[in-house]
Parts: C-alpha cells; structure tokens; sequence
DNA sequence: TATTGTTATACTCTATAACTATA
DNA sequence: TATAGTTATAGAGTATAACAATA
C-alpha cells in the first residue's frame, strides 16, 4: 500500500480519537496546541506562535478570540512596542491546560500499547522523514518539544 | 515527544503537501478517494462506500453532488431495488482518475525518500498499530489496498 | 416499519484580502 | 513605508436531524 494512504488513514484515525478527548476534557486541538506554545515557549509576537501552530496569523486570531472569550487567556499590548499584543493564560486556562495534558498523557499511553522504545524511536524518525521529503517552507526544525509530560 | 503529536505533525505536512498535489491533478482527498472506491471495489450501496472511505453518508453525498456537477460521474437507481442509487464514473471521472493517479503515484515516490522496504513496511505495521490502539468502531480491516500503482 | 439516500442546516478549521494601529 | 494584529469574508470538509422514496 501507498506509504502516503497508510499515513492518511492512520492519522485520520488517531487524530479523530485524539479530538474525542480533547473534547471530552473540554478542549480542541487547536487550543491544546496554543496552551503549549503559550506554556512552554516565550514567543516574541503572534506571527511567531501562529508558525510554530502551523497556522496563519489571522486563523491564530480566530482561535485566540475564542479562547479570550471563553476566560482562557488575555492580551494586552505590550507597552514597549503597542503594536505587539502579549498573550497571557488566566488560572482558568492553566486549568484547562492540565486537565488537556492529562487527556493527551492518557491518550500517549493507549497510543503507544504495542509499541517498545526501539519501535516509537524508529516511528518517530521515519515520520520526521516523511515530513521533510515533501515539507516545502520547511516548519523551524529546531521547535522540539520540550516537556514530555505536556503533550500527547 | 508524544508520539501522537509527532504523528499529528507529520501528518499535517504531508497531507498538505498531498492536497496541493491532487488539487494541482484537479482533484481533492476526498474525490480521490471516492474515485479510488469506485475503480477498485463493488460496494452494494453508497453507505458502504461512505464506511470504506471513512465519511457520513450526507457527507458521501455533498461529495458525489459536487462530483456528478463536474461531469465526473453518474447516480442512476438500481432497477432490482430502487432505493439504491448506483454510481458509474464517466470517461471525464476515468481520465480524472489517471491524472490523479499519476500525481499520487508521484507523490509517493517523492514520500518514500530515505526509507528503504524494511523501513516502509516498519512504518506501515506501526501506523496500523496506533490506529487500532485507538479505533472505536474498528474500520474494516479487511479493506486492503488492492492496487498498489492506483494510490499515493 | 426498515432501509437508502438526500436536503437543510450548521460547525470547525483554515485561508486571503482589506483594514487599523503603531512604529 | 513597514510591521503586528484584526476584521470581513469565504471555502472545504464534516456532521446531525429531518425528510422522501422505496421495500
């Protein structure tokens, strides 16, 4: 079978069953992924946080009026350069991120039944391959994930 | 880092890079997948076609909406039960298949860069692996790829 | 009544273009 | 003019619920 189906396939699955719990813990895959970026990497703008989403800044505005709304985060200027907003989480959206981790934690370990370290270490390259054989801008190959509690 | 999240990552590069791919050919994912459907397996009903391809029915049917307007096929009632609804592709959903297949089958050469037979079928087994640790309902698993030049 | 498919409607995620505010 | 971000608008893909046609 194609290479490129298998993955299709198998993504759509897992990412439709990761979905699920996010959901189900009150969250979505986008703000799961802006919590992260918020939480553990100072970005210097939203242009910065919306690349390493792999979003566009405008879609990033999108998510981030909702999350304000929904009490999760704040923006202020930033008084040193009005024109950069400073995204700040609220104790609401530090909750919401823990209770996101351990749905994503969760999720990593029925993920990974049937899979020992020697597997997960040759997946997680041969995905990185297949990224960077088709990657056409090439997403910041130095934004490794930095807390492996954090995430799923 | 979590394997779900190197999965969802990767995946998003590559099937971005593989929309504008079939997008280029004049096609999408999901009428490269009904088309697919069609070449290589009888499906009974348009339901089952939805089950292989992994969408609603209403969603089947927004689709084959779209594809019959384009001219690509045709939805005529099945005389031995007129509830069914069968679909035939035409000779422009023929020759839209082709150009479709020739850029999948491009695309995966191009994917499989890096990674020799040991690596792809390591690869292949793994994402199996991950989506039946997650799989709620279990999609078909006997729905194998019968055509191996037919898709990316 | 059960089955097959369609229609109506809506939601999520994403994007581009035009705009405002600031430098 | 250039930069940071927002607003307006749109499009693709998906879903559920209600419906019509057929058995």
């Amino acid at each position: 079978m194609p290479i490129g189906l298998a993955l299709a396939r198998s993504a759509k699955t897992v990412s439709r069953a990761f979905d699920d719990a996010l959901a189900a813990a009150g969250g979505s895959l986008p703000s799961w992924l802006i919590l992260i970026s918020l939480k553990t990497r100072a970005h210097a703008n939203q242009r910065e946080l919306a690349a390493a989403i792999g979003i566009q800044g405008a879609t990033l505005t999108h998510h981030l009026n909702a999350m304000e709304s929904a009490g999760l985060l704040v923006r202020r200027r930033d008084p040193a350069n009005r024109r950069v907003h400073q995204v700040t989480m609220t104790d609401e959206g530090e909750r919401l991120f823990h209770r996101l981790r351990r749905a994503a934690t969760d999720f990593d370990r029925q993920l990974r039944a049937g899979l020992d370290d020697g597997d997960l270490d040759a997946l997680t390259r041969m995905l990185g391959t297949l990224a960077g054989n088709v990657a056409t801008e090439a997403a910041d190959p130095t934004d490794t994930f930095p807390n492996p509690a954090a995430a799923h």
